[in-house]
DNA sequence: AGCACGCCGACT
DNA sequence: GTCGGCGTGCTC
């Protein structure tokens, strides 16, 4: 018997997942522990590999390890767990996932920090940090509210001194410099930011973050990096697209730091005015902060009003508050006119009257051929385009105020439109109107329910503080939910009824969704042989080259089995995109 | 991934 | 009879 460890190879294959056994020679005994980076010879070649497990094996045939690489392990036994429980979960190589918690370059050791914090406040993460820092484990939190004033930050204070380290992890890297800026003022040099954009600073932030009693700052890709003495974790906005990654595997933050905090007993809270319906379904403990979760709202009741994109009870708020030299964000949700078509008196979209067919300006159903006729629901005759064209609405603006006080994003006149693009780089707006709630319900897909008031939400956080600013919405149908939840300020109802309707229709988070892409391979066959009863598939659906499936229902041990059909596929020449969890579908 | 192996055609 | 093209399979 002999010393050895079990090496996983970075070769992005699943044939390579359960690593391979080698020697360690002694004169590297001392450096071989679990997380270490290693070179390895693999069918007659080195590569490199990290070390999963350590024991005693028969000599036999053993390989020795030919070297280490960099100073530190890159994951400790815990991470190791939830990195394995990904790459089962997301349906990729292990090695995948291991290399998405190893920097870019080779580690060295971190010093300590050697400054000292002292602060509190009366926010409620003061007492969740209060609780982390005694060592009381939290159920994992929602926490309901705004985050953009950044005062909060002073209060997870008590985790640094004593010792321990608090993750927060941003949507975009610009949210998460003015996170970096604010926490340095108050914490310093115990501040990392993992920020920057080249291999250097990126390796520089993930060795700092190594040593315990710092903030560590960064986008989804720190969700996967281990932070020495991790007591805190704090995702703002978890429910936001940029919190999965798009791209093989399909990570998402709210998952992963989940089974994270699990496996490694960190407390989690999750920080941001609506709550994925995943993370409510989840069971998360749901903390209101304040009275509402975005600023005051007032509403434009279209259904009386005739065509156009702005009512005429808008313009003078508009001008109002141009006139007193402020400013207003106008949102509309689509960029280019859609082919669809609605009724300019009653607003509702046209539809053919034979077969139920959504119909632009056509002279007859491009379904059933019928002739297009008046507007089913109340005979008028004008129709209109509909999505508001950001150039479109401007351009009435101007007309209607007779001067030009708007243009298209990015900010130049003091009314600016835009969509949803425009949101992370727009100023705070005395004014922010939300030019189309109603189209904004039109889309497909089971979550444009959920995007409708994340989006609403959002743009609450544009509205900057002082008397008379406000979120204005212009819709036809004042009664639905979504207007009654915007003016109530409260998301929770809203979303506790999306997860009864998702939970009746048989989609995430009560079921498991996974859509699987085959590019090229055109004679690949692909066939999901022991698939569970409880799981439908549907497909393929044909889009040129490639060919899309979608799995849906109890999945349970079929994951595991979709690893061996994945790698058949590409093994056989097809380019696999799997992607877990999708988000439109 | 990337290397060996093997089968095939091309060329000394 | 040998060289090198690339499709297939395996890696402690």
């Amino acid at each position: 018997m002999t010393p050895a460890a079990r090496v996983v190879p970075n070769v992005p294959s699943f044939s390579v997942d359960d690593g391979f056994w080698y020697s360690i020679p002694s004169h590297l005994e001392s450096d071989i522990e679990i997380g270490r980076l290693v070179r390895v010879p693999l069918s007659g070649r080195r590569v490199r590999g990290w070390v999963v497990e350590i024991g005693e094996r028969d000599q036999g045939r053993l390989k020795p390890i030919a070297g280490v690489s960099g100073e530190v392990p890159v994951f400790d036994r815990k991470l190791l767990e939830s990195l394995t429980w990904a790459s089962n979960h997301y349906v990729a190589p292990r090695s995948v996932l291991l290399s998405k918690a190893t920097p870019p370059n080779l580690p060295k050791k971190s010093p300590g920090p050697d400054l000292d914090f002292v602060g509190s406040t009366d926010h409620p993460l003061g007492d969740f940090a209060e609780d982390t820092a005694q060592g009381r484990a939290r159920p994992i939190t929602a926490l309901v509210g705004q985050w953009k004033d950044l005062s909060w930050l002073v209060s997870v204070g008590p985790v640094l001194t004593t010792g321990g380290s608090v993750l927060i992890v941003a949507a975009t890297i610009a949210e998460s410099r003015r996170i970096e800026s604010a926490a340095s003022s108050v914490f310093g040099e115990l501040v990392v930011a993992a920020n920057g954009d080249d291999d250097r600073s990126i390796t520089t932030a993930w060795v700092q973050a190594q040593a315990p009693g710092r903030v560590v700052i960064g986008t989804p890709r720190v969700a996967t990096w281990a932070v020495g003495g991790l007591r805190l974790a704090l995702v703002i906005e978890e429910s936001r697209r940029a919190m999965k990654e798009r791209q093989t595997p399909t990570l998402h933050v709210r998952d992963v730091m989940v089974t994270r905090s699990r496996i490694e007993r960190f407390n989690l809270v999750f920080f941001g005015p609506t709550p994925g319906v995943e993370l409510v379904g989840s069971g998360a403990e749901i903390v209101r902060m304040g009275n509402r979760a975005w600023p005051l709202v007032e509403v434009v009741d279209r259904s009386e009003d005739t065509g156009g994109f702005v009512s005429s009870r808008t313009m003078p708020a508009i001008e109002g508050v141009v006139d007193s030299g402020r400013s207003v964000f106008v949102f509309t949700h689509r960029r280019r006119a859609s082919a669809s078509t609605r009724c300019s008196q009653c607003r509702m979209l046209r539809r053919c009257t034979q077969c139920g067919w959504r119909l632009g300006r056509v002279a007859s159903c491009p379904n059933c051929d019928a002739p297009t006729q008046l507007c089913a629901k109340c005979g008028g005759e004008a129709f209109e385009e509909m999505g508001t064209v950001p150039e479109r609405l401007a351009e009435e603006m101007n007309r209607r105020a007779g001067r030009p006080i708007a243009d298209v994003s990015p900010a130049v006149a003091p009314v600016t439109v835009g969509t949803e693009r425009d949101l992370a780089s727009a100023q705070e707006a005395a004014l922010v109107v939300a030019a189309d709630v109603d189209g904004m319900l039109l889309g497909t897909g089971y979550r444009v329910a959920e995007e409708a008031l994340r989006q609403l939400a959002r743009l609450g956080s544009l509205v900057a503080g002082g008397t008379g600013s406000r979120l204005l919405l212009q819709t036809s149908t004042p009664d639905s939910a979504l207007v009654k939840t915007m003016r109530r300020g409260d998301p929770m109802p809203y979303l506790e009824r999306i997860l009864v309707e998702r939970a009746r229709d048989r989609f995430p988070p009560s079921a498991d969704l996974i859509a699987i892409e085959l590019r090229g391979g055109k004679d690949v066959a692909v066939d999901f042989d022991g698939a569970p009863s409880e799981a439908t598939i549907m497909g393929p659906i044909q889009d040129g080259e490639d060919r899309r499936w979608l799995i849906s229902g109890k999945l349970g041990s079929f994951r595991r089995d979709l690893r061996q059909l994945v790698g058949r596929w590409r093994d056989a020449g097809a380019t696999v995109r799997v992607d877990v969890d999708p988000i439109d579908i």
